[in-house]
DNA sequence: GGATGTGAATGCATTCACAGCA
DNA sequence: TGCTGTGAATGCATTCACATCC
């Protein structure tokens, strides 16, 4: 690689687990362990020690040779790669049952995301407060992003519905979509989407659990 | 291949994406669409051509040259590799927010899975009734198991208890858990396991985000 | 000695390209 | 002609193995 190339994006899969080491790291950090070796974190997660440093290297040199790494500066790296070494503010669409429950989830002000306000069509939801969260009208979401900087979105509505309203968030000036309509959105190359499809993850599980006695 | 040779494992890539064929078939048939190419499902799902092609010859040959796939039998086929042509109980173990929440979510059904119970160790949650589905305790799910032949869990715990509870699953018999606790949960190889976890997808996302708006 | 970082080798998944069939 | 199914070719991710450094 010559100084003026562009850099090459790392592998998806490496990103992936990127956010696996972290959680891990976390852990670790929270049990007190203050260095670590590829061996012992590979082990943590069924991968193999050359990966974990290959993964790593994708990114940048963390490592001490005859040492490991320090798991608090590890975890400020990884943070720093991933993007969440810092708050991010979030607005969920859609405030039925999924969308009520993810706005109790704990666990994303752990990782420095706010959830700010539910937008929902249904005019007797609006004006409502919801885990502490504002039930906004989805009129009012170009403002709400323009005025609030926001980004991200938590999408949450009924599948028939989603594919228009993510293009609403497209409009409305967010880039990032996190999906849980079980159907693939399109959207803009510039919006980024990840889905989550819980009934495709019990199907999969499925598979894998004939799979797994078929070869018993 | 050898007439006796093992049949080998499809590669996992292959097996994610035969849901999400599955899913968009099943919504072309609800649409009324008969047939389709490997081109047109392709397209719908931003992969090549020759991709589909591959991945449902790892499993068999399902087309017609000339012509296309028959959507009808196509769904049924991959329900049938993917063993959802059938219904599958499961129980939910974890009365919280996110438990509750999943309880009430109709996309399951749908797939033909069918939540039977929840089992949750606050005494005080015992005997309710959420989502019209019994609470039981965690003491009974052993025999539960048993009498019902239930084979799935969903697990949505605190993570502090998630390993723990995992191995009463495992102890129950359960030989497959989905996953929504953020830690890699250690079990016996015969038993399969899916994780979900949400703050993870929305940190990726944070990732792509960040890596779309520097390339443009 | 013990561990990292990394080119080289391997293995796996995707894509190509075409023979064969409707 | 139109499209599948599939070997061959390519490209990408993982693993190996070792020079290097604490």
């Amino acid at each position: 690689m010559q100084p003026g190339d562009p850099k090459p994006l790392p592998p998806d899969p490496a990103v992936r687990r990127l956010s696996l080491y972290l959680r891990e790291l976390e852990s670790m950090l929270r049990r007190g362990k203050s260095t670590i070796s590829s061996k012992e974190l590979g082990d943590a997660l069924s991968l193999t020690d050359a990966q974990v440093r290959k993964d790593f290297a994708y990114f940048g040199t963390f490592g001490h040779p005859g040492v490991g790494y320090r798991v608090d500066d590890l975890v400020k790296r990884l943070k720093h790669i991933l993007g969440t070494d810092r708050q991010w503010d979030v607005v969920l669409v859609g405030g039925g049952n999924l969308g009520r429950a993810l706005s109790s989830y704990r666990g994303f002000d752990q990782k420095g995301f706010r959830l700010r306000a539910i937008f929902d069509v249904d005019a007797t939801k609006v004006g409502q407060t919801v885990n502490d969260l504002p039930v906004l009208s989805m009129k009012d979401l170009p403002t709400y992003v323009k005025e609030h900087g926001v980004k991200l979105a938590i999408l949450a509505v009924p599948t028939d519905a989603a594919q228009d309203v993510a293009e609403q968030l497209v409009d409305a000036g967010l880039t990032g979509i996190l999906n849980f309509a079980p159907l693939k959105l399109n959207v803009p190359p510039k919006v980024a989407v990840t889905s989550v499809d819980l009934a495709v993850q019990l199907e999969q599980l499925v598979f894998q659990v004939n799979v797994g006695q078929q070869g018993v």
